[in-house]
DNA sequence: TCCGATTTGTTCGTATGTATG
DNA sequence: GCATACATACGAACAAATCGG
């Protein structure tokens, strides 16, 4: 307890215990401290960097050394780790990897832990996850919602996680009552280009389908009416099927044979919620001999590697699956921090990204052909 | 993390995590460090002073630094929520999000916390992931080996794991100087099967494209060869191709188009490492207008949603994705808690798991047309 | 037991970089 | 743009503890 530094550490401590320095009060700079104590400022650095080490103080580049509150931070976790929370609708889903993957790869370059958790599109999953979420100790939630175009009877939660000061960003898309910081894409303005395309290839007879329990089906179907509204194309309300996750995979093909035999006004185009839909509808036209795109032409989502994999490469919507990763990544690293540095600035407001969706044309769409 | 004491304090660190400096041994000296590192003794002070505040080094006056020993320091019954790392190569692949999917969804349900981690089949990135883990509080570790067909650097890293009494088991290869438990595909098996297949159906010309960095890869080629012994039909060398993951979006289309354009010994079949290959390889035959099956045959393996994505549904051989995602985690979270439980009963040993190859023959394979 | 070499601990001085207000 | 405050880095000196001979 002779040592210089030691002797100075004592002061201070002293000074934060009787209430000298009182909770986020800014303590006297290096440079004071040197005077007063008279040593130099190394040794004022020891001083204060073992009080910051013990948790007494913080310190600010820029700005000053500041008494710590530590009634707060009582229950401080050992590691400095921090955890990013990522919630997923399917993590086997064709976009989800991709998004996941740049997320991954910004946040652990970073130090960033990514704990993952899916819902399948499923409330009450999402439910345990964010209770699971709200037990533990994580920093920052990257979140797809689940259901997105109902109401969420799991709104609450979110709720706790603005009470308890855990950010959380929206992905692909968002519940409106929140309206949270998200990252999505303009999905009717993704629509509308499907759609559109179409028509201006003289296409009438256009088949929407589109998977609504989400809102980015909800939207992209809002942009096929839009477009058929804008080029007054009518619309048959037969064209547009409409299903949920769970009939993903039995509705629309059986409308899409409805539709086929049907003996008049057999549609000439196809609108799809997404790539995964577009190809596996593509089994349904190769039955029947259908060839695409002379006899129809088709139009996906996405851009996904599915839109290249088949014989028929897809005309589809871009979707920036990686860069969203990594922006939403960026953006929750950044509200994480800025948390986590106690002075509480006005905070800059963080600004929702639009992605533009931008039409791919590949060869799964051409001119109808006159008859 | 580009500060001079930064970088002296991670290689430090990677040198207690890969086993350089065990616990309780002494370190190199400031003096030595300052050598070796071309800085100023301060700087080394900072470096070691932080990994001395994190628990990961301890001073002694007069003596010197030594490595701490960590595990004996493992008493913290904080959270009894558990964490379990996942480390893959490439999160985007078709077939990891189904294996993170069957594992998540029966490791979130027994309350556990599932962080990822991508290699991106890379050894540093390997290195990087490791160490992170090992710096953390993980419980137990799934992991997909990384470049498993060659000796591994940082193979020290999982001895650290068993030394710090984290169990880990591997999945889809091993490295096979660990004899880690694991769950793989029989692969060699995989590879017979599909060579064996074609060899029935009368192919005598089977190219053979493999991905040699993963010991799947090897595997497959090895069965590629018995089949071919078994049933007495020449190997012409040329035929087998082996690829690094690096070149996998080039090196095997350029050898397939080099075969295609021979003038005599064209291949009649080819067996693919997985349906991506396959896939992308149809676009060549497509483009030589080359019919599938009837002028050529082709295998792909892992029985992916890719299989039955194009118009020629792949015959391939299927990969258990789910189950073997989780199985891994039932056997990760059995080991966790026989860990943890503080009965010390002789271990039940664990069995390594072989999941036998099934070939699921579709349209892409057909008996050789007779001249 | 003491010595001297080694190693960490404390302290000072100085310079430059970077964030804040 | 400027002063202020903290961050990083170099060099030097002496003190205190340890350890082998």
């Amino acid at each position: 307890m002779q040592t210089k530094y030691n002797k100075v550490k004592q002061e201070i401590k002293t000074r934060i215990l009787d209430g000298t320095y009182v909770p986020n009060q800014k303590i006297n700079s290096e440079n004071e401290l040197m005077k007063e104590f008279g040593v130099s400022r190394h040794t004022i650095r020891v001083a204060v960097g073992e009080l910051v080490n013990e948790g007494w103080l913080y310190r600010e580049q820029g700005a000053g050394t500041f008494c710590a509150d530590r009634k707060t931070n009582e229950k401080k976790p050992k590691t400095n780790k921090k955890n990013i929370a990522i919630i997923t609708t399917f993590i086997s889903d064709y976009i989800f990897p991709s998004i996941i993957r740049g997320a991954e790869s910004y946040l652990s370059e970073r130090g960033y832990n990514v704990s993952i958790y899916s819902t399948n599109n499923n409330i009450d999953s999402e439910k345990r996850v964010l209770e699971s979420i709200l037990s533990q100790d994580v920093d920052g939630v990257i979140v797809e919602p689940t259901k997105s175009a109902f109401t969420n009877p799991n709104i609450n939660y979110y709720f706790n996680l603005e009470r308890m000061n855990i950010p959380y960003i929206m992905i692909n898309a968002f519940y409106e009552e929140l309206e949270p910081l998200c990252l999505v894409m303009d999905d009717e303005k993704g629509g509308y280009a499907q759609t559109e395309h179409l028509i201006e290839l003289g296409h009438k007879n256009i088949v929407g389908f589109f998977q609504t329990d989400d809102t980015q089906g909800v939207k992209r179907m809002k942009g096929y009416i839009k477009a058929h509204r804008k080029h007054q194309v009518p619309i048959n309300p037969n064209y547009i099927i409409s299903f949920f996750s769970e009939e993903k995979k039995t509705k629309p093909h059986e409308e899409l044979e409805k539709l086929l035999s049907a003996s008049a006004d057999v549609p000439t185009a196809i609108v799809c919620y997404n790539d995964e839909l577009a190809v596996s509808l593509l089994d349904i036209t190769r039955n029947r001999k259908l060839n695409i795109p002379k006899d129809i032409s088709i139009v996906g989502y996405d851009d996904s590697f599915l839109a290249e994999a088949t014989e028929v490469k897809l005309t589809t919507v871009k979707h920036p699956k990686m860069e969203m990763g990594e922006e939403a990544a960026r953006m929750i690293v950044n509200l994480v921090e800025e948390n986590h540095s106690p002075s509480r600035k006005a905070s800059p407001k963080y600004e929702n990204v639009l992605y533009e969706p931008k039409l791919v044309i590949r060869q799964s769409t051409r001119k109808i052909e006159d008859k």
